[in-house]
RNA sequence: GCCGAUGUGGCGAAAUGGCAGACGCAACGGACUUAAAAUCCGUUGGGCUUAAACGCCCGUGCCGGUUCGAGUCCGGCCAUCGGCACCA
């Protein structure tokens, strides 16, 4: 393949456009007031989602998003825009620290390879970023704000009144380490005791590590979280008005789960206390024979009786050695253990037994549930098991069915979920919906319960034991936590040589001694931040990425800020999409910002599969690199091919042919320009000339004007490069080929093939000048419709609804016309004959229906 | 289980409710060439009738509906992929 003539010398022109382009610095956007800067044009802020830089460099699932953007940044800058179109390196993370305790590397250098192989491969596709705005997370001037920006959230509140985060001063209640948005708190974690760190829960199976197979238990650790769950609702609300695919808000929402009902108190029997339940279904609640709470309760210690109390204790270990993973298995049957305990149901006045399982989690609510067996098929299921009494409170027709598992067998169940109340004195014959809001008024009145909200979302467990990240400013003084100053920012990891894992639990920068003694009375905080962190706001240092005073100017931000267009896969629909407008929404209540979602419109690009049509991975041998394809076809034909795949949302396998029909294409383009002589050199086409176009030379002209310009805006590539072909097809037979033409196609293409139109362009200039001279000063090409009517048109005689003949007529026929020549015509009397015709549809310049019974 | 997306030739795919398969790949035939590559031209959804079709029938996962007319709209299934998953 090497060996094979090129179809054109891509080789010699990319590179020569990619260096004169950087020479000319014409991709480098000023900001409002640096020099060049141009205030009447309008603004555009295409981004990417940045890529953690790792060692296997990019392959071709990156650049398809990157092509998309592309295309629309150097459109967008046809189209007068000051465009913002920045790249940089999400270059904290776990395989340059792997890599570190493997080898003793220090993260920093093999994330400084990284990054220059993966910019040198970008560059190489020829994408128009700004290169001056490139950051890189890693870096203390970056960092240095990411740490600033967590010092805002943790010196603030979220003010339930003004539904806004405020400073934390504006708190007058006891505590503010209460309320503060960022805090500390003990929660469960899965420790490894043996690998001594802490496991996601997806590194944990059965039990045991995914690595090495060692127990994993679940042990309590001071952790640092971020209260994003204040912000729930309007993570929701606010996510209304934005341009995103329908299906990534409804992930959104779904994660974040908000489902409205009431916090009903019961009294424990004996006892002068009470346990709180949340239930959306409120209107069942004489239906509630039994009460369950999650192991980890609180409240099991103290109600649990002597008699039970060694089967309790029994239970919760049982429970503490599951990992989450085998604690959620569905196909698992229910279990659970009696606490000796009973509580007073409020509404029957019933005492009803207080059970403890583990279906219940901690997490969720409040901890603890009331059974009603009778209309939930989890209460039943456990109902069944234990044997707990079932009492029927909706009466109705509508049933649903499910399958439930008790002591090992599965049976079908029937149970009605809506419908109207029975035996439940206080809302007897009351459909479901009024049912509830009856009971929640009775609940309030009677400071039995009240009506609340619940949601899905947890807090944002913000720490990692793990040396390659931000360290937190914050430093521990009697135990209390403290900011460090604005002034000690950026706070830099220590130098270490070993980063491993301690075995105590002790992230690695403990072995720093030196660094963690922060003066005689207070120590540093020894976690680090999650990678999420530096994503979080990234695209606002984008806009000002050498601001030494701000984390991002305010004149910068008022200016670039929406983010016009996002583009990158789904895998980041809920988490970095959720955590980034989170941290945008404290900013802006903050006052640092100006609006209050970050990005306006999002697209998720799909996966490209290897050509197997198996997902791409080393396993497989079936990924591609790109620098493989551009050696071959060039960086052109690369980037046309990803777009010409398929729409960019679709998931789409790899064709190393279909790589060389957009080449062919490339190659007729140039060839349009360019031919051979003798010696096998290319010189100018004679065939080009300052000619007029034909009348259907200009019908395919502005054909193609129309048509990429609708497909450009609405993302759609593929249906575009095929407008392009069909022009190119049309021309490449012509003896003439004028130059408009070409002139026009060179703009509608620069966007997809920047360096063979670029390099085409300045040939054609040489021949025949123009003012401006360069493509990239060129307007973009606006289409006039009048070429595109055509005088004479075919539309189609049909007889119900069957097309029997073709016709030529005027493209301004009347429908009494159309109607009569329909009826006249020889084929369709042929297909009425003998019948009646009922109804004649025209729709005209299209078809004519002549329907018969 | 719930939610979402997708389903069209040998393949990637096009089609504001109006002529299904644009464009490209692959395949086949031809031109150019000593030859090959490259390039250019042509054919290419399936079936039937036929000497040949420019003739007829079928065809957008399956079943039904709305409509003069459905790949497109509605209802019900099936399959594949993705997300969530005891959330009370």
């Amino acid at each position: 393949m090497s060996d094979r003539r090129k179809p054109y010398p891509f080789d010699l022109i990319e590179p020569k456009w990619q260096t004169l382009w950087e020479e000319r610095r014409l991709f480098h956007a000023p900001n409002p007031g640096e020099p060049g800067f141009d205030p009447a044009r309008p603004k555009y802020y295409v981004l990417d989602m940045f890529p953690y830089p790792s060692g296997a460099g990019l392959h071709v699932g990156h650049p398809e998003g990157y092509t998309a953007t592309d295309i629309v940044a150097r459109y967008r800058r046809f189209r007068g825009c000051n465009v913002l179109h920045p790249m940089g390196w999400d270059a904290f993370g776990l395989p340059a620290e792997q890599y570190a305790i493997r080898t003793g590397q220090h993260p920093e250098i093999t994330t400084r390879e990284n990054i220059a192989h993966f910019k040198k491969q970008l560059k190489r596709i020829g994408f128009s970023y700004d290169w001056e705005r490139e950051i890189t997370t890693s870096d203390p001037a970056y960092f240095r704000w990411t740490q600033w920006i967590f010092l805002q959230i943790y010196n603030s509140w979220f003010n339930p009144e003004t539904r806004r985060a405020e400073p934390i001063a504006t708190y007058s209640g006891p505590d503010p380490n209460s309320v503060r948005l960022a805090y500390v708190a003990e929660v469960p974690v899965n420790w490894c005791p043996e690998l001594g760190t802490v496991l996601a829960n997806e590194e944990v199976i059965d039990g045991k590590s995914e690595v090495g197979g060692f127990p994993v238990v679940r042990r309590p650790m001071r952790q640092w979280m971020l209260r994003i769950t204040a912000f729930a609702e309007r993570l929701i609300d606010e996510l209304e008005p934005l341009d995103w695919p329908e299906g990534i808000k409804l992930l959104q929402r779904n994660w974040i789960g908000k489902s409205e009902g009431a916090e009903v108190q019961f009294e424990i029997a004996g006892k002068d206390e009470t346990i709180a339940v949340f239930t959306t279904r409120p209107d069942t609640l004489y239906g509630a024979t039994y009460m369950v709470l999650a192991p980890e309760n609180p409240l099991v210690d103290r109600l649990t009786t002597n008699e039970q109390r060694e089967a309790v204790a029994n239970y919760r270990a049982q429970v503490s050695a599951k990992s989450d993973l085998e604690r959620t298995d569905l196909a698992k049957e229910k279990t659970g253990v009696f606490s000796g305990a009973y509580a007073t149901n409020p509404a029957s006045g019933e005492q009803v037994p207080i059970w403890i399982a583990d279906y219940v989690l901690m997490g969720y609510g409040t901890g603890a549930i009331m059974g009603v067996p009778a209309h939930d098929f989890r209460d039943y299921e456990f109902a069944l098991k234990y044997e707990l009494p079932i009492l029927e409170v909706i009466a109705g027709d509508e049933t649903r069915t499910d399958e439930i598992l008790v002591n090992g067998v599965r049976t079908g169940i029937e149970l009605r979920l809506d419908g109207v109340a029975i035996h439940s004195p206080l809302i007897d014959g009351l459909p479901t919906a009024d049912a509830k809001r009856k009971i929640i008024v009775w609940l309030e009145e009677q400071g039995h319960g009240h009506r609340t909200i619940n949601y899905k979302l947890r807090d944002w467990l913000f720490s990692r034991q793990r040396y390659w990240g931000e360290p937190f400013p914050v430093v521990w003084r009697e135990g209390r936590h403290e900011a460090i100053p604005d002034s000690e920012l950026p706070l830099v990891p220590p130098p270490l040589d070993d980063f491993k894992p301690t075995g105590t639990g002790e992230p690695p920068l403990a072995r720093a001694h030196d660094w963690v003694r922060y003066s005689e009375a207070a120590t540093r905080e020894l976690n680090t931040m999650p990678q999420w962190a530096g994503s979080c706001w990234y695209y606002l240092r984008f806009c000002d990425p050498r601001n030494t005073e701000r984390f991002v100017g305010k004149e910068a931000e008022r200016y670039w800020m929406n983010v016009d267009l996002y583009v990158g896969g789904t895998e980041h629909a809920v988490l970095h999409l959720l955590y980034a407008r989170f941290w945008h929404k404290v900013l802006f209540d903050l006052g640092h910002l100006s609006t209050n979602e970050p990005f306006q419109r999002l697209v998720n690009q799909g996966i490209i599969l290897g050509e197997d049509g198996r997902k791409m991975s080393k396993r497989w041998g079936n990924v591609i690199d790109p620098l493989d394809v551009i050696a071959d076809y060039g960086a052109d034909a690369f980037r046309c091919y990803e777009m010409f795949m398929g729409p960019l949302e679709q998931m789409k396998p790899w064709s190393m042919t279909g790589v060389e029909g957009v080449s062919r294409f490339l190659a007729r383009v140039w060839r349009l320009v360019m031919e051979e002589n003798q010696a096998g050199e290319w010189v100018f086409a004679p065939a080009v000339a300052e000619i007029e176009p034909t009348r259907a030379q200009l019908k395919v002209i502005h054909a193609a004007i129309k048509k990429v310009t609708q497909d450009i805006e609405a993302l759609s590539f593929n249906t575009a490069i095929a407008q392009m072909m069909i022009f190119v097809n049309a021309f490449t037979t012509a003896e003439a080929v004028p130059v408009t033409a070409l002139r026009t196609l060179l703009v509608l293409l620069n966007p997809f093939a920047p360096h063979l139109s670029s390099e085409l362009w300045e040939t054609l200039a040489s021949r025949f000048p123009i003012a401006p001279n360069e493509i990239t000063d060129q307007p973009w090409p606006e289409y006039q419709a009048e070429f595109l009517i055509e005088h004479e048109i075919e539309i189609a005689l049909q007889v119900n609804g069957k097309v029997r003949d073709r016709i030529t007529v005027a493209n301004d026929a009347s429908s009494e016309e159309l109607e009569k020549i329909a009826r006249a015509n020889e084929r369709v009397r042929e297909f009425t004959a003998n019948q009646t015709i009922r109804k004649v549809v025209v729709i005209p310049q299209k078809l004519v229906n002549v329907v018969v019974n």
